[in-house]
DNA sequence: AGTATTTGTTGGTGCGCACAACCTATCACG
DNA sequence: CGTGATAGGTTGTGCGCACCAACAAATACT
């Protein structure tokens, strides 16, 4: 049932919904106290102290004395994340199979990069259960409950099906599927510019704002992650967010999809990489590169500047059309995009969004991303804790948590 | 707290929750039997029998007898809207106010224009209020217990204050909160195209649809509302959806707005009357004016064929980039863009997605709007609806519904 | 040391939903 | 036209959960 105001409820929704809703305030902060999440939640003291309770019992969290804290009154016990449960992130790339166990407040405990050549999905499937098993081996004290994987392409809602990842050269691949059944625990696939968002949303340079937009820019192309009052827009099977693919000029060049005059076409990566001359750069590189060559050149003129500005005006058209059509609160530019944004002149960078509509345009802020390498695996990781914050007690029985928690 | 997975919940949340998820069922559907609730609510049917029976009590809705069904089992008791509560609808234009009382289930039970030439927010706020009062005496069977108002115009979120309304030459206009103490009710106010398209999302083109983009043409631009997952994006402000101010061509012609090559510049309503040679028609008349000349030309050169061409163009164009943004379920088209899509070639209809990625573009369906005349009215009261139907008990007390009912 | 302040803890209360058993209304079929 | 099958409303019981109020504990201020 599509569209209806409020889904029904019953009594046990409640109990799994409070259960969740500490969980996933301890999750993004990190450390709360019982006070603050009192506060936060405005549950009764009583209330919150029973659900942590639960979730101690569980193996979710642990409680222990707060010393920064300084105060009139009772101190309050800090509440943190614990080690006993992880999951799995996996990254497919195109020589590399990138994959990290994560814990709860999304900090990776472990990670490996396995180098594999434009794998099939089945040998990607195959190393990264391999690994994830390796990985587990090597942290006997903790669980991994399930696993997310941030795939370069379109995939499906729903049932984590690639259906295209030009990048790798899959089509309709049951990802999820296949990881699912090869290490026998839940498991869902997502655009990584999704998931990059979703980082960035929870533990990056999204924190905070309830509508964000985030541009990506990576050597295959750029892509989106659209978030509307803290929910990610998904699209109605899951391709939103292409970005990539907005219309910036109907004369323009053709665009690998087929279409003319996408702003991917006309923002390539390729063209600053080529204008600071190097070859492979890392985003980190590229962005050095970029900012010294344009404080070398010193004036807007330059061969690099040119560059710069061109790039960054076909961005803001983009910018101007999807801020008057989302009136997000903020916008993340990660990729080469951030280093377009951080390598453009202060002038440049105020006059970008000076012909969208005032209103709109006045309080957004346009920011770069801040979680670096680690942001798709974290995204990734947010995707595979949905399900377990959604309901806690659910995947872990009482006795398990008991049984191997000393 | 923005961006948190679930908020927290109390035991009382339970009743109210399933107490709108049965209200607004009814609201929707007009009439559902309680085996047909318990169906789509998955409650139990002793539950359902009592969360009717309370809604009964507060004068929301009646039971009778279903005639129409016939199948085995014992018949089950059709829950019917009742017009014991109603809302008012408001939806101020350049030279008429239009007001309407409107019941459960979006039915307008009475409407009145009043002529006014570019009211003033101030002289709006009276004559609604007036009016709102006269057609409440007429029905004195009912009470009007909120108000909801369209505006062809930005409206904040959260405080309904109209921050910009060229047409009527408004500027900072705290309407929602003049009209809540000229009524003493709840009032609300909300962009005319968002609250169109709730209409349509709801009793119209956009029914069973969970995603949908809808795009309004009008004498004063283009407005659009978007809904994704259910919900209606408003933006971190209040002023998404202004897909009329995308930028279709960054060489364009300068629009109103102050960019250049808005959608809403390049495809204005003007130019398709002009082209029928009608001065003012409504947008039937445009329709049907516009089938009539391209029918009559018969070849796609002619002159109106080939205005009707170029601005289906740009609108693909248009259509092309919000479609990869937000892989909508369903588009539909209202005012002139309505009479436009009509009047197009079937050809010309199936090429205007053909650019968007195909993965997308296959499953969105173009659709008409439905709803005609009557949509910013039943969307402003909608609106009104929002927060009656949120909490049907809090609003209406029992005595008041007892008293004045039987 | 005494008081004010904040917070955790405990037992009692109310309430909403699930469940099961029972009752009722229709249809189908011989 | 009666009997069985089917669908669905009705009633009473029990459980789970969050709230509340009073109490206990741990700090800071004077």
């Amino acid at each position: 049932m599509p569209n209806s105001r409020s889904t029904p409820l019953d009594t046990t929704a409640v109990r799994r919904r409070n259960l969740s809703a500490v969980l996933d305030l301890v999750h993004r902060r990190r450390g709360v106290t019982r006070a603050d999440l009192t506060r936060a939640l405005g549950l009764n003291r009583s209330t919150i102290g029973d659900l942590v309770g639960v979730l101690v019992a569980h193996g979710w969290v642990d409680e222990r004395d707060d010393q920064t804290r300084s105060g009139v009154g009772r101190p309050s016990p800090l509440v943190v994340t614990r080690d006993r449960w992880l999951v799995a992130a996996i990254n497919p790339e195109l020589d590399v199979i990138d994959v990290a166990l994560v814990s709860l407040g999304g900090e990776i405990v472990a990670r490996r990069r396995t180098f594999v050549e434009r794998p099939s999905a089945a040998t990607a499937v195959e190393v990264a259960a391999r690994v994830v098993r390796e990985l587990s081996a090597e942290h006997p004290q903790a669980t991994v409950l399930a696993a997310g994987v941030a795939v370069p392409g379109l995939v499906r809602r729903g049932d984590g099906c690639v259906r295209l990842a030009p990048r790798l050269g899959w089509r309709d691949e049951p990802l999820a599927e296949a990881l699912r059944e090869a290490l026998g625990m839940p498991a869902a696939a997502a655009n990584d510019a999704h998931l990059g968002s979703r980082a960035e949303l929870t533990f990056g340079a999204g924190q905070g704002a309830a509508s964000v937009l985030y541009l990506n820019g990576g050597p295959s192309g750029i892509g989106g992650g659209i978030v509307v009052d803290g929910r990610p827009v998904e699209g109605s099977a899951g391709y939103a967010g292409e970005i990539g693919h907005l219309s910036v000029d109907p004369r323009g060049i053709a665009c690998a999809c087929g279409a003319h005059g996408c702003l991917e076409a006309l923002v390539p990566r390729a063209a600053l990489t080529a204008a600071v001359g190097l070859a492979h750069p890392d985003d980190d590189e590229l962005d050095a590169a970029l900012q010294q060559a344009v404080t070398a050149e010193g004036d807007a003129t330059g061969p690099v500047s040119s560059i710069v500005r061109e790039q960054l005006g076909w961005l803001s058209i983009a910018l101007r059309s999807v801020v008057n059509l989302l009136n997000p609160e903020r916008i993340v530019l990660g990729g080469h995009l951030a280093a377009l944004w951080r390598a453009s002149s202060a002038d440049d960078r105020a006059a970008s969004l000076a012909e969208a509509l005032p209103v709109t345009a006045t309080d957004v802020r346009i920011e770069v991303a801040a979680l670096g390498a680690q942001r798709l695996l974290i995204g990734a990781a947010e995707l595979a804790w949905d399900g377990l914050i959604a309901d806690p007690t659910e995947v872990v029985p009482l006795e398990a948590a008991g049984a191997s928690a000393s």
